[in-house]
RNA sequence: GCGGAUAUGGUGUAAUUGGUAGCCACGUCAGACUUAGGAUCUGAUGCCGAGAGGCGUGGGGGUUCGAGUCCCUUUAUCCGCACCA
């Protein structure tokens, strides 16, 4: 019988489904293991050869863990929510949730056609009322409670109100937007609407009016993430800054506690590397410097408080809200044309020139605490409003963005930390002897940093403080196709919806465009209300609905809660998380959040939502070209177009193979090249190739279905893991594929003659046929948990190679076994072969025996920290007494028989190749 | 500018983690079986050289008995952040 996969993989892929093989529930008598897929946003284009690469090894992973006795939690759903399905709703009249089901239900079939073992009955939806209800459910949670500092913990918002009424503001440590102070008379002498102003600026999810990113293009605002460049990340369109209200959450208030977790997580050094850059910790201090004439102080924040003395103006941002106050009249015109013009440059323009120096003198001035000297006050775009307070003190000497201002605007520069050349550019590095600093004078930089931290808490001028860079995650979109806030509105004041009212579903409308007002499409349906009460029109991004998904699998069908305390505390987190780095600064910061929030609240049991994450590389195209002859319909094969003026053409590359083109394909291919003529190589065609995006225009696009219909499930799986380290992006090829099918039917052969007739037998194995299986066990269990598939697979190839024919059950059965998760529909069928009425994944995964890897075992003597000390190794093919004797005959080992130990004795694949005195 | 990653045959990659560089595949070449081969099997295949031999892990330097691996330096490519005070 020939290995024949087709009917083998519809055969296996039928009877999982039948049989419920992957449903999985909680079974306190087996430990967990949760395996998770970032999981797909369902796009119309469908799934390319580079999507089901992290599924694959997400795969293999939750089938080893599974034959290794865990009760395997491996789930997937669809994030359906989403920008792509709403433009193309308003392009067709299409409503999003019809084009969203019929992409859900085509990445569906090419899943399934690849095996996963996915339990399919924990499938969520982003879009259903189901399972947004609890998105929603949580953002009421966010909005009724706030952030404590000192128990650094959510608390209720009704705690604060109390303390509010009780003493006012007076020692609240908690994150807000902008601090306040009031007395308890105040709190009990306004009214609601007041009283709720005051209570947004704690609310984890709140409501105000910031600089937001505004995309006119895409008619909504964008959370900085969704940013790139100033472009909206989704198609492209520039990006503005515009002051809007709008929903936020308070992400900044969990940033400490971010940036600790991931000390414990198994993430990648440069995933981490990421979010610490994007939580962007900064310790420094906050002064106050005196205005002259005025009552006012202006604060700002610095890092190198050391440098004080060298202070010789304060700039201010241009969205300052001083601005005005700090303008004199005769400065007024210059300043006003210069905020301006600020306003006109976009958000690309200042990033393009952000080395160019501008900026405008207000007229006022501040005084240097520790100098007393007035030093002038400027506005300038090079100073951020949503950075620490908007404004800094400048020292030209040691900063060079200040250096590069003060030069450009004639201001005095006075050089504080000896080193570096002044006369040709700043000193920046945070290291040196302070000169010209009062009292700083002859210390370090290093001392004179707390030194002056002291000093000015103890002057009264400030206070050290720590700034973050993260932002607040804007939470509003004014866009349909997402989940509607629970939230009604009398006058300018939102109120939350009761929480037995959830979920608010999303009303159908047909018209999917922002109306003519230019307010959300929301603002189309008639009777949006509640209570009589206008309900809100935005609707929530797409990192809503990712951010506790992974908790909805572990319950998905639960009315009463998100997740019930007894299938979280089974399951508790994610043990490893397989997705794309693109997600670093989103979903993943987005999720640690909600989860940490969650936690507080003690809905989950973990604060980190992903234990282990490990991030599959990009699978980038192969694009394949021909070259026509320029002015006719030959078509040149690459080695030799230097001989012609050709153009090159970009061919579809399901009709190349190995770089040879099928000529008759090419033909039939379009119609202009029917009559095509070629000039051949050697009887060959061979196109030329490039690394390129995966796109359609490129004709590079390689469809895994069309890959399981040449080659079967178990050989794309197996080659896309052949392909090289998970971790690393690289083109597709399918170029070598051949290699991977046809070690696939050697194994097969193994079971079935050339007349179908089955060889296997039960004959002993031999001593080398048991360490080559247990060598195999070795690696592969080794290459499995180190996430190494690619090795694992080619030990797989040198054990058949080793074996050679071998049809003895003793070998086979194992490594049936261990094939499993990899070639999970072969695998089926060879146990079923064998006899066996239960599925392989109910087997025992084989564990290697160290008996027959080692065929002798020495001690050698190495010398550690001087001492002597005794270390096993192993010689594969070598007896005791060979190796007694290559000892003998090695220089040097004499002296160790001598009695003077060696520092090392070498063995390399069973020989000592020396030994080192 | 700051931070991270990568660099090995014609190609994808591997290397008991400091121990014979190139495992396993692809491709190529040769042979066998075939009416035929884009099937199957066998063998060869880093480069130079007829050979002995020499040279080889982006470049340069260092540590070491020994370096693809560690250190310094440099180049190229990719990624993240970016007037963050």
């Amino acid at each position: 019988m020939e290995y024949n996969f087709k009917q083998i993989e519809t055969k296996w892929q039928e009877l999982w489904k039948q049989r419920k093989t992957y449903k999985v529930e909680v079974d306190n008598s087996r430990p967990k293991y949760y395996v998770l897929d970032m999981f797909p946003y369902p796009s119309g284009a469908g799934l390319h050869v580079g999507h089901p690469l992290g599924y694959i090894a997400s795969d293999i992973y939750s089938r080893y863990k599974r034959l290794c006795g865990f009760n395997v939690l491996h789930p997937m759903g669809y994030d359906a929510f989403g920008l792509p399905a709403e433009q193309y709703a308003i392009q067709t009249g299409q409503h999003p949730a019809v084009t969203t089901e019929q992409n859900i239900n085509r990445y569906r079939e090419q899943l399934d056609k690849i095996g996963f073992c996915f339990d399919w009955d924990r499938e969520v939806r982003t879009c259903e009322p189901e399972y947004y209800k609890w998105t929603q459910w949580a953002f009421l949670k966010m909005y009724d409670h706030y952030y404590c500092n000192d128990s650094q913990k959510a608390r209720p918002i009704k705690e604060l109100v109390e303390k509010f009424a009780t003493s006012g503001s007076e020692g609240l440590n908690a994150a807000c937007t902008a601090p306040m102070t009031f007395t308890a008379e105040e709190w009990n002498a306004w009214d609601e609407v007041k009283r709720e102003q005051v209570l947004q600026n704690y609310r984890l999810a709140y409501r105000a009016d910031t600089m937001v990113n505004w995309c006119p293009q895409l008619g909504t605002v964008l959370a900085n993430d969704e940013v790139k460049d100033g472009l909206s990340e989704r198609g492209g369109f520039p990006v503005e800054q515009k002051r809007m209200k709008q929903w936020s959450l308070r992400v900044t208030a969990y940033a400490q506690r971010m940036l600790d977790g991931l000390e414990q997580l198994q993430w990648s050094d440069s995933l981490k590397e990421i979010q610490r850059n994007w939580i962007g910790r900064s310790v420094g201090a906050q002064v106050f410097f005196d205005v002259k004439d005025s009552e006012r102080k202006l604060e700002i924040f610095t890092t190198r408080p050391d440098t004080i003395f060298g202070v010789t103006f304060m700039v201010i941002a241009p969205e300052h809200e001083w601005v005005e106050e700090l303008t004199t009249a005769e400065n007024k015109e210059a300043v006003e044309a210069y905020i301006a013009e600020t306003k006109k440059r976009s958000e690309r323009e200042r990033i393009a020139e952000t080395r160019r120096v501008s900026g405008v003198k207000t007229g006022s001035y501040a005084i240097n605490p520790f100098t007393g000297n007035a030093i002038p006050i400027y506005i300038s775009d090079y100073v951020l409003s949503g950075y620490g307070t908007g404004a800094i003190m400048a020292v030209p000497a040691h900063d060079s963005r200040d250096y590069a201002f003060a030069r450009h605007f004639g201001i005095e520069i006075i050089p504080v930390v000896e080193g570096g050349n002044i006369e040709v550019e700043s000193y920046d590095a945070k290291a040196g002897k302070m000169i010209n600093s009062g009292f700083l004078t002859g210390m370090d930089v290093t001392e004179a940093i707390p030194a002056m931290f002291d000093e000015v808490e103890k002057r009264g001028l400030g206070k050290k403080l720590i700034n973050y860079r993260l932002r607040d995650a804007i939470f509003s979109r004014q866009r349909y196709w997402g989940e509607p806030f629970p939230v009604y509105y009398k006058g300018e004041t939102a109120y939350p919806l009761p929480e037995d009212k959830l979920p608010l579903e999303l009303p159908p409308i047909e018209n999917f465009g922002p109306t003519e007002q230019g307010e959300p499409p929301l603002a189309r349906v008639k009777d949006w209300t509640f209570d009589g009460c206008q309900l809100e029109y935005s609707t929530m991004p797409g990192f809503a609905g990712s951010s506790a998904y992974y908790l909805r699998y572990m319950d998905p069908r639960n009315t009463e809660g998100l997740v019930s305390k007894e299938a979280n505390e089974y399951w508790r987190n994610v043990d490893l998380y397989v997705g794309g780095i693109e997600h670093a600064t989103g979903h993943l910061m987005y999720s640690r959040f909600w989860n940490m929030f969650l936690y507080d609240l003690g809905y989950v049991c973990e604060s980190e939502p992903f234990k282990k994450l490990v991030n599959q590389g990009m699978i980038q195209g192969r694009s394949n070209f021909v070259y026509r002859v320029v002015g006719t319909n030959k078509f040149v094969s690459l080695g030799l177009k230097g001989d012609y003026q050709t153009q090159e053409i970009h061919v579809d590359v399901n009709i190349v193979k190995n770089d040879q083109l099928d000529l008759e394909a090419f033909r039939a291919w379009r119609p202009e090249f029917r009559d095509a003529e070629f000039i051949l190589e050697d009887g060959k065609y061979i196109c030329g190739w490039a690394v390129e995006k995966m796109s359609k225009s490129m004709f590079n696009v390689v469809n895994p279905d069309n890959i399981v219909e040449n080659y079967g499930a178990d050989t794309l799986r197996m080659y896309e893991m052949f392909l090289g380290p998970l971790e690393q992006s690289k083109p597709w090829d399918t170029n070598g594929i051949d290699g991977v099918h046809k070690f696939l039917r050697k194994f097969w052969r193994l079971f079935y003659g050339k007349e179908g007739e089955l060889t296997l037998n039960d004959e002993q194995p031999t001593p080398a046929e048991l360490k080559t299986l247990h060598k195999t066990i070795k690696k592969v269990r080794e290459d499995i948990e180190n996430f190494s598939f690619n090795t694992s697979i080619s030990a797989f190839m040198i054990c058949l190679n080793e074996l050679g024919a071998c049809h003895k059950r003793a070998i086979l059965e194992p490594l049936t076994v261990l094939i499993a998760p990899f070639a999970p529909h072969i695998a089926e069928e060879l146990w079923q072969v064998m006899g066996h009425e239960q599925s392989v994944f109910d087997a025992k995964y084989p564990e290697f025996n160290e008996q027959h890897l080692v065929e002798s075992v020495f001690e050698y003597p190495v010398m550690v920290n001087g001492k002597l000390r005794f270390k096993q190794t192993y010689a594969l093919t070598m007896t005791p007494d060979e190796i007694q004797a290559a000892i003998v005959e090695t220089e040097g080992a004499q002296k160790w028989l001598e009695g003077k130990a060696p520092k090392k004795i070498i063995v390399v694949k069973g020989k000592i190749i020396n030994i080192v005195m």
